[in-house]
DNA sequence: GACAGTTAGATGCAATTGCATTAAACAACA
DNA sequence: TGTTGTTTAATGCAATTGCATCTAACTGTC
């Protein structure tokens, strides 16, 4: 009794304490400088990025939108009237799913393919100005690796979604 | 002229960019897990804690809003708004600022105390399930210094904050 | 095929956020 | 003192988010 309550209540440390409190002071930051890039471009907010990367990832056929929200952990909700979004604008179309009466494929645009690619300078230049221009390629690289740990096995469906993203905008983006 | 563009057009490697998004992706996993507990024990979001904190902290006379502004990097608008909720909810209070017309002063409340100090477990328990219970102290030890790296010099007022907020929660926490 | 259970997606409504503007108080200065 | 510019804080309004619920379509079982 006495040892289960030890386990139950281990408190965090001060390290630990202050590792959480700039992750999440570091992002605020970090996210907060894109979107005001992104803003002062003209440009969509960053979630467009990602969707649309998703979708142009996914080629000619599209997806499926419940692919979407696991993969960029997003409500489901709000999924859908983010796309509602996204398809006003015309950078996405929604075309009737024919093996899946429910639901529907979520395709690309070309002006979809267009905006994306104007984003990815001004979203390259600030995660180079938020993490490339503070830390060695050495410690971008801890960094990443300890980030994974916080990542891993937290959600059974991130998992597999780690390299997501904005990883692979190397390879589209030009 | 090129070397020039090469400069401006900098772009991030790929060790970078895995470190942006898994930055991301972690922060945004363990917000969503502390708020989930939060709500799940029937307490108010993150954000009224570290409000509460930085009045708590301020001692019998709070502090303005402008420096909760500063403290807590929140818009204007938006942390006018949320002293009304919780002021509404009996947390903090608004006193007169006596030495400038156009201010007042946040001060706890009894009943603040009591709900900050109910907080504190949940958050605790969260954090330390986030990140502590994910990596060796020494870990979370270079986390915090890489992070730290990336929230200096991004905003001047940030500077002075760094070891705000979570971090100060520890002394005051029980 | 009928029926219970599950999944995909949308939507009404309340809460929160972002933006632009406003009002009042202060500060500096002719 | 009157004028101009700045700082503190609030607020109207639109956009976004979160929650709960709903509909339609699928799955499995009998």
């Amino acid at each position: 009794m006495y040892l289960y309550n030890i386990e139950m209540d281990k408190r965090p440390s001060d390290t630990v304490i202050r590792a959480w409190t700039r992750l999440m002071r570091a992002q605020q930051l970090a996210l907060g400088s894109i979107e005001g890039a992104l803003k002062a471009a003209g440009l969509p907010p960053l979630v467009w990025y990602d969707v649309l990367l998703e979708v142009e990832r996914a080629g000619p056929d599209g997806l499926r939108p419940y692919e979407l929200e696991r993969a960029m952990l997003l409500a489901q909700y709000n999924l859908s009237r983010l796309i509602d979004r996204i398809e006003a604008a015309g950078y996405v179309e929604r075309k009737l799913c024919t093996d899946d009466g429910r639901g529907q494929r979520v395709v690309m645009t070309d002006a979809g393919k267009v905006i994306r690619r104007q984003m990815w300078p001004v979203y390259a230049r600030a995660i180079e100005c938020a993490v490339g221009d503070r830390l060695s390629e050495e410690e971008a690289e801890i960094l990443g690796d300890l980030l994974g740990r916080l990542i891993g096995g937290q959600d059974d469906l991130t998992i597999p979604k780690t390299a997501s993203n904005t990883v692979r905008a190397r390879e589209l983006a030009q």
